[in-house]
DNA sequence: CTGTTAGCGCCTTCAG
DNA sequence: CTGAAGGCGCTAACAG
């Protein structure tokens, strides 16, 4: 049964007719009789044979393999994988396969990547760029003719796709929602300073802080981790300075998870001693009983979208890049209740 | 530049020599001069070369595609993200490239990925297969001579490999370390009891409940979908018999996390009002600052460690299943306290 | 509608 | 150490 695979040859000889007529066969070509393609597709199935694709494709002038690659910087993150799901949907149904990997913020890692990726004829790539990524790092690709979409995070003079959410508008209004409940010092916690995400929340902010005719405050912008640690660790520090904040917007919802943690730690209910606003919605905000008010994104969609991008160009043969700005939303939860609080973070009435 | 794929021939040309010279090159050969080595690679890269692994890989008898299957259940789930993890290094470092597929508990789907990897020529499989996967499901794999390992949940009558966690070892010892602390009536709460992973841990909550001196009542077994949603349930209706639970040992942490909101509606803290042991420590488990006490499962080095087995049995050429129990650990958090309760839950001084 | 003839890009003899 | 053939499994033209 092991016997070497099951050919096309093989096929047709059982079934008595050429192995052109079982390519066409196999094509789903209307050009054959339909008694034919009966005899060969049960042939097909009783010998056990599988097409390959390998085959088929180094024939085929072009490079289209039906197999996309996928690059993610932290599959651990909930938000990526939830990505990694949406893109699959897509590709899964488009009769595409995912060669997906992890990078772990490497850009060594998402070099080598890439590279085994292209060996293997992707027709295209969907990326979660790692830290760092640099434009360069897209060249090969692009000059290879092959579409390529960022998402996520985008790389900067990079002539590629890209479906990103709308950060800026995200934190804008958190703080906006936080100041219309009476918070006056609302700080901006977690994240990279270095990375472009960080530049357009960051501009979110301060852009909701001066709309609201309140006085930016460099303290009250506190990096660290885009983590839960992150987030414990930044909310201490942004409560240690003089003139302490009241609320804060979150860089994600993993920081946000941190932030609510630093806070039990010093005695203060989140939501009630302290208001906090998460960002991204990972799966623990999804399927919880509602703690955080969050500005959602949802991952999923954002995948399938890039999935139907990249999709898009393939087919197109060649389209130049499209950038996509992934529309986020307020979700304010009842229980996080939006408590007034003076100076000093302790509830008022 | 983007006119044609550059080949061997191409490079040959150019570099002056023949193909087979650049093949020798390609493979690492000892038998190539180190100065036409280091021509042609040269030469490799300023055409911008990249190897082409379907035309090696269909030249080369066999099927070593350098590619392997993962098929997930739900990537959505941390656990199963993390386990995915840890297959991508192993299979990174390998030389190798992982598909990686989601099924969402569809056995449909995973029939379709399969297939699907398997045109791709994939040399072995990793999966954690969708509830209700049967050993005929994997027949044509194993009788095509593809390594097959499952993970986390084990296939009965399937010839494979398999890595499962010690799920009889781990409830076990979540009950006698409740019991230990004066609990007396511990829940065993969510997950399906059509799944082979159910019964493993039940039997060992039944085990360790007569090792205990303890009786065995049915209804503090409540089974609930093992998600944060079905914990709440599972606890609520865990309540509402008459003799009340003073503690659970839950199915995995997600239904831990969904126990504790469904005690804190119910004016309950857990860890000091109700014993809550979790399973499986998803990612929130980890970053957090300690909530539960656990028994922990390490998916990360599930992965790996199947990844292991996969490549070993890959390389063997053929090498008959083999199964891993990967043991776990109960992991005591300081901070969830360990208290004793009176028949109603409540806690004792 | 079906059979024949060439290769796709690469790797493996087998001689030079 | 290098060059010349042949073929992996499949599809793309053409003939019949």
């Amino acid at each position: 049964m092991t016997k070497g695979r099951v050919t096309v040859i093989d096929i047709a000889k059982a079934a008595g007719v050429s192995k052109s007529t079982v390519s066409l066969v196999l094509q789903g070509s209307s050009l054959v009789n339909d008694g034919t393609r009966a005899k060969v597709t049960a042939v097909m199935r009783e010998l056990g044979y599988v097409y390959n694709r390998g085959a088929a494709n180094l024939r085929q002038a072009g490079s289209k393999s039906k197999i996309i690659g996928v690059v993610v910087n932290d599959l651990t993150n909930g938000f990526f994988a939830e990505l990694a799901v949406g893109v699959d949907v897509v590709v899964q149904s488009a009769g595409f396969v995912q060669f997906l990997s992890n990078t772990s913020e490497s850009l060594d890692r998402q070099r080598e990547v890439i590279a085994s990726m292209r060996e293997h004829g992707i027709s295209g790539l969907i990326m979660s760029p790692a830290r760092g990524t640099d434009a360069e790092d897209l060249k090969p690709l692009v000059s290879a003719g092959i579409p390529v979409v960022v998402a996520v995070r985008s790389v900067a003079g990079a002539k590629v796709s890209s479906v990103v959410s709308d950060n800026r508008e995200g934190i804008f209004a958190g703080v906006r929602h936080l100041a219309s409940l009476g918070h006056r010092r609302t700080a901006f916690l977690g994240g990279f300073r270095d990375t472009g995400v960080f530049d357009d929340r960051l501009e979110g902010y301060r852009a909701a802080v001066a709309s609201c005719g309140l006085e930016f405050d460099e303290d009250l912008v506190v990096d660290a981790p885009p983590s839960r640690a992150g987030g414990a660790d930044a909310v201490s520090r942004a409560l240690s300075i003089a003139e302490k904040p009241t609320a804060a917007v979150c860089f994600n919802d993993a920081v946000a998870f941190g932030v609510c943690d630093g806070l039990r730690a010093r005695q203060l209910e989140p939501g009630r001693d302290f208001a906090v606003v998460g960002f991204d919605d990972v799966i623990e905000a999804k399927t919880a009983v509602p703690a955080l008010t969050t500005i959602s994104v949802d991952p999923q969609g954002m995948g399938r979208r890039a999935a139907q991008l990249l999709l898009k160009q393939i087919n197109a043969g060649k389209a130049e890049a499209e950038s996509i700005i992934s529309s986020v939303r307020l979700v304010v939860r009842e229980s996080c209740g939006a408590p007034f609080h003076d100076s000093l973070g302790r509830r008022q009435a």
